[in-house]
DNA sequence: CCTGCGTGTTGACCCAAGTCAAAGGGAATA
DNA sequence: TATTCCCTTTGACTTGGGTCAACACGCAGG
């Protein structure tokens, strides 16, 4: 829609290490300042693609949040992920030439674009390059397991410390509190993610406080207890 | 465990073009022999890699059926996928250089060993190979997607109905009927997968049986109204 | 300042799926 | 042929989360 012409090196960015492999010699580092041809800002509410929509790109997050979600013509919804600053996205779309899903930005957003046959012409040549494509790509696989695990077989509280604990260990690499956060999200788009209803994640959260376990004022959330909400993610305490 | 020694190549495999790139050059194809290092047989109940295993090889199925399922230590179990021949196993390994999942034969098989390093180094000049190790893992990311739709939003009528049409869809494009499958995993891994107990399973199949939709006869399936079952995914008839 | 709307909370009720229990059926083994 | 072990089916009962409805909160715009 926007692209902005700001042409900016990956070799200073202070996301590398989050979005780009390591350990590259200086002559790699120029070849990947190539993979970023624009960098595109996305206003909250707008969409970065959305199903059906030509693939061409992936997306490296500089800032904001985004979600990516599944709507079907029958009106079912899925929230298939949430995405901020270094992750990548798009992936969905290198199977069919198209993207399967729609990016939303939760905050106002700015990405940087990488052609994907600019990727894979590098990958080419940047050993590295190819090998951390390839991470990315199982990361998100091996996630996907994780969500569904969640979604098959843990229970409503389960679910959210899962989620909670999730969300805090992401912020908490990127330099924020281990122990607050401020959610990007409505409780119907969390709803969506877990596979539960909004009302539900709303009655659970205020389950979390009865207990002392978290604080929630409005999106803002103060974890008080990481290790009850571990517990339940993990010790899977059904009841016999 | 048992690796044995059969060198065949995959330019005269019948099962190439579900595995491999189409429309390669002669001399490409000759490249492509040397992605197989060995074949491997497994027996139905062992497995072909375990959670924590060292990741070596993709694996791409020449006969016989796997489940891939995550195990946790506090007991919970998912499956994450059922896999049929000419389908690729192993890409959970590659992010952390370990397998994060079991995959367990549900009958005898034999799986083409592809060891990964020798993938990438194949791809760095072969293109079409390339591209197609990039669309074999977003294929992966956006069938997860689905599983994520269908245990997040879906009923258990509408899920076994989507795990059947999608299961008949597959064995029909390798050559089998349309309407008629024999189920090669457990009522209680269906329900696992689908996120439902084994009785729940058990219990909708009788109700399409009562339906006219299928026949069912032990794990031998005919389904008799294909209409039906996606009418049940689709309309989302949600009584109201 | 009030007003309205999107968002969030809470309560009452209901139902789909889980749980527990018992019995039936096939296939492999002795 | 009998025995055993799974796997599967079915019934009776329970329950976690969905549904519907009312109300509270906070921010944006008039």
């Amino acid at each position: 829609m926007n692209p902005q012409a700001i042409k900016v090196a990956c070799s200073n960015c202070n996301l590398r290490e989050l979005c780009m492999p390591m350990g590259l010699t200086d002559q790699d580092l120029n070849r990947l300042d190539d993979l970023v041809a624009v960098r595109r800002k996305i206003k909250r509410g707008t969409t970065l693609f959305t199903n059906g929509e030509k693939f061409t790109s992936l997306y490296a997050i500089r800032t904001g949040f985004f979600k990516t979600c599944l709507a079907t013509e029958d009106g079912r919804d899925q929230v298939t992920g949430f995405q901020m600053a270094g992750e990548i996205i798009g992936l969905d779309g290198i199977v069919n030439d198209q993207h399967s899903c729609d990016a939303v930005a939760l905050e106002d957003a700015e990405v940087c674009v990488m052609p994907f046959d600019r990727i894979e012409e590098i990958s080419r040549e940047v050993t590295a390059l190819q090998h951390h494509v390839h991470k990315i790509m199982s990361r998100e696989i091996v996630r996907e397991h994780g969500v569904m695990l969640l979604l098959g077989s843990m229970r409503a509280e389960e679910r959210l410390a899962a989620f909670l604990l999730n969300l805090v260990q992401r912020l908490h690499a990127r330099g924020f509190s281990q122990s607050e956060l401020i959610l990007r999200m409505t409780r119907e788009e969390i709803g969506s993610y877990l596979g539960l209803k909004l009302e539900t994640v709303s009655r659970t959260f205020s389950k979390f406080v009865e207990d002392g376990t978290v604080e929630v004022k409005q999106r803002h959330v103060r974890i008080l207890d990481a290790d009850a909400l571990q517990r339940l993610v993990t010790n899977h305490n059904h009841c016999h």
